[in-house]
DNA sequence: GAGTGGTCTAGACCACTAC
DNA sequence: TAGTGGTCTAGACCACTCC
């Protein structure tokens, strides 16, 4: 279910092509009545739109005031949205070439704990992928991750998210129409472990960050399981917040 | 400034009490149109409440289908929001009792990280707030945090936060008018130190979640620089995120 | 086809900031 | 007082799910 993206977003799109091209003065951008003038869309659409962009963190908004670009560059958001496409941006924003040097997707037995987060029979085939990810060729961070073989009742394979360019949630949106709508985690602070010690390059029970994530779709139903292990001494877990809406 | 509250947060307390009260089924709520009629607003305002709701991780809703109450507790939301209130309600539902055994505050010299963020000179007098937080007197987390004296012209006395029922945020919001929007955090693990070692009743040595943690304010100014020291053996820390709005 | 949530509009009024 | 963003309305149409 392709599911035509929203007005907002492709105003978003304007939006930002419009603060990348034009020069304002302050880098104050016009009125929301004005630009829903000027971009032929209500009001409320352009609110949308610029709500989008703000909690990206491009935008600074004050009531009675106007509207102000960011002087910086938006940065990553941390857990959530578009996970690897953000590990990606802060590699690179970082100063750094990202890469994947190791990456594994074959199907597995499931184990327990997927299995009763997935609510499945342990032992049963699921898929099960194995990558990290590097800044410089120095690796950061590897991810566990398990799902089923079928979603949505078909058949997925996720072999296609071995590259940079693809995640594993716009993966699973095109190709079994299964949107990602929660996510949760769990962190931990742990010493690293011998497994995940020689692929990650540093020595056992160095500190690192070790995550459970669940992702759940609009029916609730959990369809990734996945261990995460974050060092953090090149480049530290990035969490941006927006509150008030 | 007080600050009206929006009345879809009325709203969104309305369909609280209503969740609670009324009994459907299957949990199904009634449709948008049917509330915004027995609750006298417009749809719109209906689904800005449900909208508040569902990022609470109350609701569960479905495109085409409707809304239903989420089976479980809202459970915590990880960094950002009314965070102090959150970890007491993290404590409280992991079962725990929570308290704050140790709590500092005072003013001091401004060290040079927090001067930096906050855009004061180094030495300047600052609030300093030094507050270990525990769950059935084990503690584990400590904040430290630095906040100018005036805020909006204003001189501000956080000792008040002391107790378990004031957060630092509505307590900037309602001493000095200043409200929170965003919040940034980079988040290491690391050996514990020391210094927090003795507070927290770890051996040195032992991974922890090493958090420094910006507030800024609708102008975009730095309003708090902290530094937060998370155990993660008694309790883990968990982040939600909700995708697509 | 009936009913749901998702998007969008045009217009109104309010609260805040600046002057 | 003028101009901004914040909230709210009533109504419309679309996309989806289920029968």
């Amino acid at each position: 279910m392709p599911r035509k993206s929203p007005l907002s977003a492709e105003v978003a799109g304007d939006l930002r092509t419009l603060i990348a091209t034009e020069e304002w003065e302050d880098g104050r951008l016009p009125s929301e009545t004005e630009l829903a003038k000027r971009l032929g869309v209500s009001r409320t659409t352009v609110r949308e739109a610029l709500w989008l962009l703000w909690s990206e963190g491009l935008l600074n908004r004050q009531w009675g005031v106007g509207t102000f670009v960011r002087g910086q560059k938006p940065e990553g958001v941390g857990m959530g949205q578009d996970f690897r496409a953000v590990l990606r941006d802060l590699i690179t924003s970082a100063g750094y070439d990202p890469s994947i040097p190791n990456a594994l997707i074959e199907q597995r037995p499931c184990p327990s704990e997927a299995a009763a987060a997935l609510n499945l029979d342990e032992g049963q085939p699921v898929w099960f992928l194995d990558r990290t990810f590097a800044a410089d060729s120095n690796p950061v961070v590897r991810f566990w991750d398990w799902m089923p073989l079928v979603i949505n009742g078909r058949r997925v394979d996720p072999t296609a998210t071995k590259d940079l360019e693809h995640d594993l949630i716009s993966f699973l949106s095109e190709s079994a129409g299964c949107r990602i709508l929660r996510m949760e985690a769990h962190l931990r602070a742990e010493g690293i472990s011998e497994e995940v010690a020689e692929t990650l390059g540093r020595p056992v029970g160095t500190p690192i960050i070790s995550a459970v994530q669940l992702c759940y779709d609009d029916r609730d139903r959990t369809v990734v399981y996945s261990q995460n292990f974050y060092t953090t001494d090149v480049l530290p877990m990035r969490l941006l917040r927006n509150l008030h809406r």
